[in-house]
DNA sequence: TAGATTGTTAATCGATTAACAATC
DNA sequence: TAGATTGTTAATCGATTAACAATC
């Protein structure tokens, strides 16, 4: 079982073995990676028996088989289907980001209560109306749907997901959803992330302390 | 010193802080909070006496003065002005986030390079040239960026920035920046959030365990 | 071989949680 | 007063880090 703050670094080091590995590398050590990410070697050498692939001392881990073995315990080596609801400024630029499909996810659909917004094209997807959203989690057998909705229709909204059966909600939503034990939400959450920011701003500007960034 | 877990779980003690406010609310229960957030009472009751603000046996905390205490200690009380790199899809989603008032959060510019979004309209902001960067931020003392460009660019648009006098970033490109210790950096990384919700959806799957979201 | 690097066990560090006295 | 709630000290838990043997 990885930990999540495990969890956490894995995207980083898949980012910078990728990178390696159109560089032409094909191995590299722990001792890289960590000077890289602002890591202790220790730290990655920990990390990386977590995906089970196994070091050679003096050489490092093979790239390839480590990307692999990282996607495989993310579950992003096969694609999962998600829908999105909210077609505004943050839908609409989650419903078009790219960089998902490296993820493996794939978002089939995207829902709003707008009538002006109901009917257009984002990128290649139409928008459906709310009314639709039961039959089409049914028929489609999603089971991720991404909120991208205002705070104050978040709840309502995350209770009828879950109604017709969304199992894990990513919520972009500024608003902490109250939903039962057995339904996983992961936020993305600006105001948090802005938060320690400001705090280490704070700090820096009071007490002269230094920045202490960490992969968070 | 505020740790950084107390930290992230300022902004939701916030909104819900708020929302109790304006139902017309004055005091509140460490153990109410807690119930509406998922959390122990006893860690609320920690992360309050971070705020500096006391509690009242039997009564719980005065409302107003607990938001004023978390708003200072955040930061958030009074405007910060930031610079925007990117207005790409997020990037322009981000320009036209009205929720950043509430962190005291001011985006007053944002540049790109691409000549077809140059002299563009965001909401009320016009898009300036990156060359322009450098004395934007000279002229009016800017001491945040946010930036929001292709993971290819952003290495380099760091370095940039933090040479013209940038002390403090806000990093959503998919990519990790590489800076001296005394810049601050905060990343809102979508793969990492995904990372998670990923591998609790793995979980879940093979050992039928139940979710344990945190406010993370 | 020598030395760089891995992998693991033990120590440390920090945050959460438990226990309980203090208080209105 | 009785009882709910606060605030604090100590115990627990988990992740990071240090130390060091194993290995190519």
């Amino acid at each position: 079982m990885i930990s999540i703050p495990t969890i956490k670094r894995f995207p980083s080091y898949l980012r910078l073995l990728q990178y390696y590995k159109e560089k032409g590398f094909s191995w590299i050590s722990a001792t890289t990676l960590a000077e890289d990410l602002g890591l202790t070697a220790v730290q990655v050498r920990k990390d990386m028996a977590g995906t089970g692939v196994e070091g050679k001392p003096k050489v490092g881990f093979e790239i390839a088989p480590l990307i692999d073995a990282i996607m495989q315990n993310l579950g992003w080596d096969q694609p999962t289907d998600a829908i999105l609801v909210g077609a505004g400024h943050l839908g609409g630029a989650l419903a078009r980001y790219e960089g998902f499909a490296s993820y493996g996810l794939r978002i089939i659909a995207v829902f709003d209560n707008d009538p002006v917004k109901i009917g257009m094209k984002i990128g290649t997807i139409t928008v459906l109306p709310m009314k639709e959203l039961r039959q089409y989690i049914d028929e489609h057998s999603v089971h991720i749907a991404v909120m991208a909705v205002p705070a104050a229709t978040a709840q309502e909204l995350a209770e009828d997901l879950v109604s017709f059966g969304i199992k894990a909600i990513w919520n972009f939503a500024p608003k902490d959803l109250k939903l039962p034990a057995y339904v996983i939400v992961q936020r993305t959450d600006l105001a948090t992330s802005f938060a320690v920011l400001s705090a280490k701003c704070k700090q820096l500007l009071s007490c002269g302390q230094s920045a202490k960034n960490e992969l968070v």
